[in-house]
DNA sequence: TGTTATAATTAGGCATGCCTTATAAAATTT
DNA sequence: AAATTTTATAAGGCATGCCTAATTATAACA
């Protein structure tokens, strides 16, 4: 809670793109930021010299150790208040995001502490994002993208992008949400749709989106998920 | 959840000091919020554009009624965060309000109404401060200060002062929390301390607290408070 | 190696929300 | 009515976090 809520997205997002394993161009973050490159240089610089993130000109910026715990803390308090607001409040899957994007930048230390006990320390986030106790992962080594199922493979949804509630509601239509056992059928070629089975029916969906949504192959390890 | 930060604080203080009725004077707001009396004017020339307060130079602002609505709804998100924390976190009495602070800026409309169905709408915050179902009111007429009491008299506390946390503890420490009965002892002269009696013990506190707790002489109409 | 594309950096600006200093205007007191 | 105090307003600044346009440095490619 010592960072302003623009470097806690800007770690966040540091993070998200792999800044915990090699450097991350700042033209890359730039863009999926939506702020100017030069906007973008100017911050990292800020977070270098707070000693958040380290920079390499023409290479990129990594989290440094005090950077990673940072934007892990904000992680987890934004899963927390995800988990809250589906489980708790009952608010539709689609709209938990977005709320939990301003909410996390409020809550201290000891109240995300207490509400994952309130919470009774849940292990993920209703997209199926990892809530570690302390801290928390930013990859999972052993999720695939969907896409990468063969043809009569099996596999159950670990995680779908969380960061679009139009996307999130058509997953939500589609039945696609984490926990749930799809078998690839086909993925049609010439960029063509990715046909899947879920719960007995077929649905297509578009190439860019099951290269987003990650799969694991192996048996459930998944706590049920509650309705909201 | 159209206005920013700052100027939500604003419309809440302006309504604390009473600017529902008649008109606030700049520099009282000035010390109040801590900010410089020019800084205040500019902030209150920008709130009057936007039809929030209505300003009469050498005499004070006023909420307009929509800035009423604003100031309302933001008691309302900060009183049923409080509940929150209190009640189902069981963040101590004291820390709730600056806790709720924060979080009375990051919350919608949908989230406020689920959070109010699922504290059971309650009617008021850990303080006394009623919680109204669409907003809420500002000031309660049949509320005293303890300093009015007579001696002898009794009554139950309706309100304390809630925007400082080591007064809280000690609030807390001697027992004086909403719903509690208290008996005026003596209020001893040249300033001197005021006495109460309350749970069949006495107390003394000093003046500027006994005016500043609201107490009402009607039997009880509050519900139980839950513990925290 | 030279050309091209990408990345870095400088310079100047804007809005928000705060600051101080100084002056002008109105209200209050004597 | 005159003096004093309070209030309003103007002028100029600072930090944060964003912007565009233009320049310079490096990397990558042919």
């Amino acid at each position: 809670m010592l960072h302003s809520e623009s470097a806690e997205d800007y770690l966040k997002t540091i993070c998200k793109m792999g800044g915990t394993q090699g450097a991350v161009s700042t033209s890359a973050l730039a863009s999926r930021l939506g702020i100017s490159p030069v906007s973008v240089h100017e911050m990292i610089r800020k977070l270098a010299e707070q000693g958040l993130v380290e920079y390499t000109p023409y290479r990129g910026v990594s989290l440094t150790p005090a950077g990673l715990r940072a934007a892990q803390n904000v992680f987890r308090r934004h899963r927390l208040w995800e988990r809250f607001l589906h489980d708790s409040l009952g608010l539709p899957w689609a709209r938990v995001h977005e709320e939990a994007e301003r909410l996390e930048h409020a809550t201290s230390q000891e109240v995300s502490d207490r509400l994952a006990q309130f919470l009774n320390y849940p292990q993920e986030c209703p997209h199926g994002y990892p809530i570690g106790q302390e801290t928390c992962a930013c990859e999972d080594e052993a999720a695939r993208p969907l896409l990468e199922l063969a043809a009569g493979e099996s596999a159950e949804i670990e995680r779908v992008p969380e960061d679009n509630a139009q996307m999130l509601e058509y997953l939500d239509h589609l039945g696609l949400r984490p926990g749930v056992r799809v078998t690839m059928i086909e993925i049609a070629p010439f960029d063509g749709p990715v046909t899947i089975e879920l719960a007995g029916e077929r649905k297509a969906i578009g190439r860019p989106l099951a290269e987003r949504i990650l799969v694991h192959i192996a048996a459930s390890h998944h706590t049920e998920h509650q309705g909201g």
